[in-house]
DNA sequence: CCACCATTCAATCGAGTTCTTGATTACTCG
DNA sequence: CGAGTAATCAAGAACTCGATTGAATGGTGG
């Protein structure tokens, strides 16, 4: 094997993770499974396509192998291959975000002005917690809370967080985390805590990023 | 706008990244311009492309904004937008090698069993050179040691390697570093310096890896 | 200002991708 | 065993992509 067959072979094996992530409703089927394992019908149903497309696209993933999947009893359960995985979509989204101003216009008109709403970074958010000058609290839906969350953070899903309010202390700053920079439930959980009088801020990125980070995880047991 | 307008017209952007890196061409034109900015025919040369085609895989990925280029006299020369293209490029192409048994059947079968050549880690390195037990030198073309090159790394290109071996330590040890995992030219450099009695290793990764780590590089005035 | 050269553009063809629809498989539960 | 359900498979229509060819552009140097 001569030296331009085996770099045409080696690039040919490399673009094949390219083209796993070159289809948007790929790139959404590997955020959610950053969150944490789902069937085929939940994300056909979180995506909004047939099932038999989500399929397909899973085994696309799954023939890069980037996914791997596990059947129990009727529903397949699909997850990440690997968290390098995550970490790699992570990378991916953040030079499109930095290098596509066309993204930044579509944060701004979806979000609104984000910029009262000022985020902390991770590395500042352990300072903080170290000195105890702050609570973290989980915004996601509880399944993936279960699966993993930041150590210490509590889980208060949107929905009760009306009625969580009145236990959150007014005396600290409450730090909302949730799936990642394009996810809008921190925000609006910030929102509404500002608006019942407490201190909120979101976390820059989401558990994702935590993890990716290399920082400490925990989970429920099954 | 919606939510799943929202997010489609999001993915859909960071796809035209993941797109970008879809074309075993693309990835090989990403890895070359790793190590310094080029012309179109340069490229064309070194990928064994036709000149319209590259110019056409270079759009590409200046869609993608991945590269960024610059016209001096007759010649335009393209250069990553970034060095934060260098590490994506990087994160797939671990991914990739970590998930595919292939590329791992492929490397050994071409640069034939490479453990009898241990290499030393980046970290490894640093601490190694703070004692001063190795020597390090990079052994790829003058021109990209000009671009950019591990700090306190002599240049010795391949084809001087032989007439340079009686000026290199006996009592040290020598670590030769190229382009990247799958750049063979340190593995020959080494092979070239144990035939001749000297202790050598090559480093793990290349120049790309070095300073996507963040550690420091050098460049000579232009 | 003309000949030349590096690069890009335009048009084309074959190959590959995406999504849909309807059939099929594999498993569970009554 | 048989009805019901999650997932996959198979095949086709519309679209996109990759490489080639030949022409066009824009800058250089005689």
């Amino acid at each position: 094997m001569n030296k331009r067959e085996f770099k045409d072979r080696v690039y040919e094996r490399v673009a094949l993770v390219g083209k796993a992530l070159a289809s948007p409703k790929r790139v959404e089927l590997i955020e959610l499974l950053a969150q944490t394992e789902r069937t085929v019908e939940w994300l056909a149903l979180a995506t909004g396509m047939s099932l038999a497309n989500t399929s397909q696209h899973l085994q696309v993933l799954r023939g890069a192998q980037l996914v791997e999947s596990r059947k129990e009893g009727l529903y397949v359960h699909y997850r990440l291959a690997s968290p390098a995985v995550g970490a790699l979509h992570a990378a991916v989204r953040d030079v499109a975000a930095e290098r596509d101003a066309e993204i930044d216009r579509l944060v701004r008109s979806y979000f609104g002005d984000r910029s009262g709403l000022d985020a902390v970074d991770m590395s500042e958010l352990v300072e903080r917690a170290e000195r105890g000058e702050v609570v973290v609290i989980d915004v996601r839906p509880p399944e993936e809370f279960a699966a993993a969350h930041v150590v210490g953070a509590r889980s208060v899903p949107l929905s009760i967080l009306d009625e969580v309010v009145a236990t959150l202390p007014r005396d600290r700053t409450v730090v909302a985390y949730c799936r990642g920079p394009f996810c809008v439930l921190a925000d609006e959980a910030v929102k509404r805590l500002r608006e019942a009088g407490l201190r909120a801020v979101r976390l820059h990125g989401g558990l994702p990023e935590w993890r990716a980070a290399g920082l400490p995880v925990a989970s429920d047991a099954a």
